[in-house]
DNA sequence: CAGAATTTTGACCAGATGGAAAAATGTTAG
DNA sequence: CTAACATTTTTCCATCTGGTCAAAATTCTG
């Protein structure tokens, strides 16, 4: 009645055993098509098949790598999530307070800019009410966002920034600069054709760094 | 050969005449619905029969007051649209430039409060491309947005404000403003029940107060 | 109240969608 | 080269989805 350590499965991806160089390069084509789709139309709102089109392989097939939409969805996700907290890990509480900051929203706004659609992944997710990263928010990015409230603490204690609320400062970061992904299409139309090139993103970094440091009062000479 | 000013249609609502009772409560039950609905799961996500239920009628009934799905969408993006924009329309280029943003950043955050399922309505038009939108962005918001800067401008050029990137000013604040809608689950995660109850909105409305007109660096005694 | 108009329901439909099964084809280690 | 395994294609299915239609039920109006 043992089985045997034979086989069972004869589902691409479903063992144990090391994937195979197609399987891999299979499922990054799909995971990357993946993410294009996902992250405009939600989970719901995205299709295995205009998945596996943009991914240029028949439903099937697809579905021979990753059993159901729903563990594609999974592995964005958590693929996702690690790279996009990166940054904030990143922090160093022994480093200087503003260049720090101003580093951590540079790099913030450089994501933006170079993964936007794991920005508006994450959106997504999150409009829906985060249904299926509830429990990572509440413990790991919450212990994380704890964490580095604390250096932040640390550092108004010792008069190096003002005495703020370090979690809305957190989160004042990540909504100015993830609204140049998430909100993409806006800032064009707004900029419109003259100032809504590439340089965006540099004006953007100019005028944040600015405000996070001196805010909108004259400085008074 | 000429129609008679008789009803052609039968349907409920296609006509000139004006609404009866009856259409004008149900009407409202719908994009009440709808506005749940489409504000979670986004255009495509959202089916017709989520909708009909949570109005609590039948899928054929609700399709007697709005033929289609896209109707009900398009109605509810443009109610949205006008409000959405209230707060921004209302500053005003004679007033007091610190009170003026001052007022407008605590209004956007009460409508992140108040209205959060406009706000991730409009959240998730823009994550698709704001593929229905597009057009009303390029025009109406562009120019309202224009004639806003140059009010901005005006304060600056005054010296009642520092010099800095219009635009990305008021990016800014619809960034940091509609992030405690849109972003709702993770402020909450993050926040955990301690902090994460209604005193939330004081909280960020203090922080961003502080934020916009101070900046972090400490202030020289 | 009767007749007209409006509203609601139930049955239905075509196409989309997530997914299963098995046959056919390709790849690779011995 | 070939058997074992991996991959792809074809076919199929049940359910979901947007939407139609006629008949039944209800509401309004004179």
């Amino acid at each position: 009645m043992t089985d045997k350590p034979k086989r069972t499965g004869r589902r691409g991806t479903g063992g144990d055993r090391p994937l195979t160089r197609i399987q891999r390069e299979k499922q990054d084509v799909i995971l990357e098509a993946a993410l294009d789709v996902f992250s405009r139309e939600g989970f719901r709102g995205a299709t295995i098949d205009q998945i596996a089109e943009a991914a240029g392989m028949s439903k099937p097939n697809l579905l021979y790598y990753f059993p159901r939409k729903e563990e594609i969805y999974k592995r964005l996700m958590t693929q996702m999530l690690t790279t996009w907290l990166l940054p904030l890990r990143e922090i160093d509480s022994d480093g200087d307070p503003v260049p720090e900051l101003r580093s951590y929203i540079r790099r913030k706004l450089e994501m933006s800019r170079d993964f936007p659609r794991e920005s508006r992944l994450f959106a997504n997710e999150m409009l829906q009410g985060a249904p299926r990263i509830l429990d990572v928010l509440e413990t790991d990015l919450k212990d994380l966002v704890d964490e580095k409230a604390e250096v932040l603490e640390g550092w108004m204690a010792q008069g190096k920034i003002t005495r703020t609320d370090p979690y809305h400062l957190i989160f004042s970061i990540w909504a100015t600069t993830q609204h140049y992904a998430d909100f993409d299409v806006q800032v064009r139309a707004v900029l419109g054709k003259a100032r809504g090139g590439e340089g965006r993103f540099e004006d953007a970094a100019r005028y944040l760094e600015n405000l996070f440091l001196f805010g909108l009062l004259p400085k008074k000479e």
